[in-house]
DNA sequence: TTGAAAGCGCTAACAA
DNA sequence: TTGTTAGCGCTTTCAA
């Protein structure tokens, strides 16, 4: 068996409570007494037991954190802003995968309420009306990071996606091009749907320029996906000749179908996509991107649940984080 | 207050005890008090406390992950490797980064004990005496991934990346080159040091080639800092014609110096790299590379992790999985 | 400044 | 097949 505070309390001649206020920083102690726990603590090695100390104060210092898919370097480097304040705040993040799959998604957030954790950090593509109401009576508070929320009023972190996808095609818009595709993630994610679309629809209307189903191309988001739905666009007999692409990986995969085939970029082709990973830089061309603060999407995700654990007061709880677009080599 | 064990007896007329084997698939209960139970925790919103369950039985189903920066596609792609066979066997993962700097590694890995995970994956770039005289005194199982395990016998899943090395630089030596350089990840990290670096000079040494000393460039991992390293190599008098990079994203640094400064891969220089992400195939030309199975390396550590938690009997604990090399555009 | 004691919500003997 | 009961290792009143 491994030492408890009982071991402490009786080695120190003192009771349990006193080595709990020790053990908690409680200030109430003489300091001689604190001397002599503390020595019994080190000399027992005691090491304080979480689950223990969580069932008697209803506070476990853990957080959830349900994300698609940790290996996709978009969750993954917010999952390390989320770390990075939970470390600061004294939290342990559990950390669980649910391929978006909304089964899995309602399991797993019952599951991390049942682990008693003392908030929640949702990712998803979609919110389906199922989590949406175990979130609406959840005890806990949850935040929603690069995620839409439709109609709950969760707190949410995000950038401005429609807008930063409008001023990247407006930007192929102003060098000139009159055709430009999309080629986007799948539209089960919101985000895509709604935002980066819409800001692509209104980028061409503005301009006064046609909507040509055939310009708009969903990928799976992968790589090898979006390298074969190259030749959709390719084959066209009006080829576009400016695009936009959803993320990087998208962006690499068109851009090495182009290649490929022989065209050049910027030459023949202009390129934007938003970046989420090393990808657009790694390149070349190097891909003009909008570059996404994934990193601080996490950070402040996390930073808002503290506050929210806390019971502070949050004057506004959906927050846009800003973007920028970084000019590479892939526009002219 | 959220409904407990308790009220879903009382409601159904029935002692905790009935409720409890209810709720852990316990065989002995009559069919019909089993469906009465069933209906009180659905009627009444029944969700087990795991943290009560977890002081009660001693184990918390949750295992501990730590990781140097799980922002690397290299530890991402593990991770979720873990994180899959963990969900199989019903396990959480709280999921720790560690910067690989020791004494933080050393906090975390008390942290995760305190918090009574049943068992812990560590990752780490070199194993301090400290950690590991706490990891010889724990009372969990613990098992390395991708983690070098010096003295202490520690169960480790690892690929055999001394032989890889070898087998990439004998590639390079076969192909008919004479002055190959090895662009290494830092010394600092066990494996670059022990094992790749020691493969490539092994290959040499068998070849009758000398080791000079210009042509081990060390660099801190990533991107950036391979790109301006090149320099290096690029300005010597007698420069390498064959390289052999410690993973894609130094891979990649290389290849951008070199097309950048004018020069072709693979007609100027050849190379060879250690495969962690999709950089290596999203590049043109695209790598040659030693491909590790990341995914499997957690997979293989977690399933390793689930018997030394069930106590049951493993016959080899350090294991090496294999790996492949794929030939692409950056060799002839 | 310290201690006693009542839980926290569950599991797991043990008894019936 | 079911119930009783004693913890698990802490926190947190309340009293002293």
């Amino acid at each position: 068996m491994s030492v408890t505070i009982y071991d402490v309390a009786r080695e120190a001649n003192v009771s349990m409570a006193t080595v709990s206020r020790v053990v908690n920083g409680n200030q109430n102690v003489k300091p001689a007494t604190r001397k002599k726990v503390l020595e019994c603590i080190e000399r027992l090695g005691y090491r304080p037991n979480a689950v223990a100390r969580g069932l008697a104060s209803k506070k476990t210092t853990t957080i959830g954190v349900i994300v698609p898919d940790i290996s996709k370097s978009y969750y993954a480097e917010l999952s390390r802003g989320i770390a990075d304040v939970a470390t600061m705040y004294e939290y342990n993040i559990i950390l669980s995968n649910s391929d978006k799959r909304p089964t899995r998604e309602v399991e797993l957030f019952e599951d991390h309420l049942g682990k008693q954790v003392d908030g929640l950090i949702f990712m998803s593509d979609s919110l389906s009306e199922e989590i949406k109401s175990g979130m609406a009576t959840a005890n806990v508070p949850i935040v929603l990071a690069g995620t839409l929320d439709s109609d709950t009023n969760l707190p949410t972190v995000n950038i401005d996606h429609e807008e930063a996808a409008y001023e990247a095609v407006k930007k192929l818009i102003d060098n000139g091009h009159k055709r430009i595709a999309h080629v986007s993630g799948p539209m089960s994610r919101d985000i895509n749907r709604l935002c980066k679309k819409v800001g692509y629809e209104r980028a061409l209307r503005e301009a006064g320029l046609p909507l040509i189903e055939e310009y708009f191309v969903e990928t799976d988001n992968t790589y090898d996906d979006a390298y074969e739905k190259w030749k959709l666009l390719r084959d066209l007999d009006e080829k576009p000749t400016g695009i936009f692409a959803g993320n990087d990986e998208i962006g690499v995969g068109i851009l090495n179908g182009i290649r490929d085939d022989g065209f050049a970029v910027p030459g023949d082709f202009e390129m934007i996509c938003f970046q989420h990973s090393l990808l657009s830089r790694a390149v070349r061309p190097q891909l003009t991107a909008i570059v996404v603060p994934l990193y601080d999407l996490g950070a402040v995700s996390m930073r808002l649940l503290t506050k929210l654990m806390n019971g502070e007061e949050v004057e506004e709880t959906n927050v846009a984080l800003p973007y920028r677009m970084e000019e590479r080599q892939s526009t002219k």
